[in-house]
DNA sequence: GTCTATACCTAGATAGAC
DNA sequence: GTCTATCTAGGTATAGAC
């Protein structure tokens, strides 16, 4: 017997740990944090209860392992955006458009990151990743008021602004099962996130996918 | 003995049951809904817990009046404001500005209002109060469109936009204990609030300071 | 290492005394 | 009608078998 993990081992014990957290994912997804027991989670991950506590020492752990884990995901896209070529006006409509696009594409998940009651361990994550996307907000919307595209203004507040806003308008559709036009929906959520930034109106808009200046198809 | 409730019984039963719900409102803005459970609600109103059950069938159905009160109290005040007198970007901008005061004055309430985590019957009632947020929004800035104070925009997703630009940026001074410069803050949040419109930064900004026709003087 | 079975705790809800 | 005491359910966490 060995003193030591073999390398086998270890690899193998952290193949089940992120399949865990990915099943857990997937059950939160699907039924939000409440719903999420333990017993639901080991179901899913095709475990048993008790062995859940193999790899992680509590419940809470393990539900702020998954929220951390799919909430950095979407922070790393949004900072690779907005830190990307392009002047601040055009990456901050590409951030938003973005960030909205992805949670679109997973609404489950998106409203579970965004808004769906939760313990208070991930309450206290969510809030630590809200402020980190309003880090990221507010650093673009300093660069566009000091090269002068962007008015004088609290960038902090309007990095807070473009996050509550951004989440509070995909809740209603998270919400509902019906698709709508996400097409206009993007094109009308740039549209205001600009506006709320400041930027001039009379400056061509930046690009959506296929130009669509106001906004319908 | 009556076959029916006297008046007096009925006012007395009505009192009880008002006493109740303004306890268990408290204790929910001291605490949060999550910690606010029966037995403290109760001690808080000074009964019984079973005493409880007298007046509400369930636990659930406490909160959701408790948060109907609360709510309705808010929702009222922001459409007396924004259908007030003035035009359409004065009342807009003084509707904002009412509703984070009003936030800031009763910090707890207004946290568990708009965000705390709270159980689903009361998540429900929650998105439907900010549905009625946003219709009032949309009303207003609908007008504003209308007469070429606001340029063309989709009310519904500005009006979406200012509910949770507003909430995001209250909960973090919800959150913490500190003061900060609220006079600041409200005229921040307000000129944030006119951008997002697309209101003409150039026309004079609706005044901002002393009088208080509006909210709690 | 993983499963089965279970202990234990919290919190909502109920029954009967006063 | 209100209180005391209790019941029950659901869910986390643990112990011991395999």
């Amino acid at each position: 017997m060995p003193y030591r993990k073999t390398p086998a081992e270890v690899r193998r014990l952290e193949a089940a740990r992120d399949h865990l957290v990915s099943c857990a994912t997937a059950v939160v997804a699907e039924v939000g944090w409440a719903q999420a027991s333990v017993t639901a989670v080991a179901d899913a991950a095709g475990i048993a209860a008790g062995s859940v506590y193999q790899h992680f020492p509590s419940k809470a752990a393990l539900a702020v392992e998954v929220f951390r884990r799919a909430a950095g995901r979407e922070v790393d896209v949004l900072g690779q955006v907005l830190r990307g070529d392009g002047d601040p006006v055009e990456r901050l409509a590409a951030g938003v458009r973005v960030f909205a696009r992805r949670a679109l594409e997973n609404r489950g998940l998106a409203y579970a990151l965004l808004a769906a009651p939760a313990e208070p361990a991930v309450g206290a994550e969510r809030l630590d990743h809200r402020r980190r996307y309003r880090a990221l907000f507010a650093e673009v919307i300093r660069e566009g008021v000091a090269d002068g595209t962007l008015p004088p203004q609290d960038a902090e507040i309007t990095a807070a602004a473009l996050t509550g806003a951004v989440g509070e308008i995909l809740v209603a559709p998270l919400g509902t099962a019906g698709e709508g036009d996400t097409g206009a929906l993007l094109a009308e959520l740039t549209a205001m996130a600009l506006r709320c930034a400041g930027a001039d109106p009379a400056a061509p808009p930046p690009r959506t996918t296929t130009r669509h200046p106001e906004g319908t198809p």
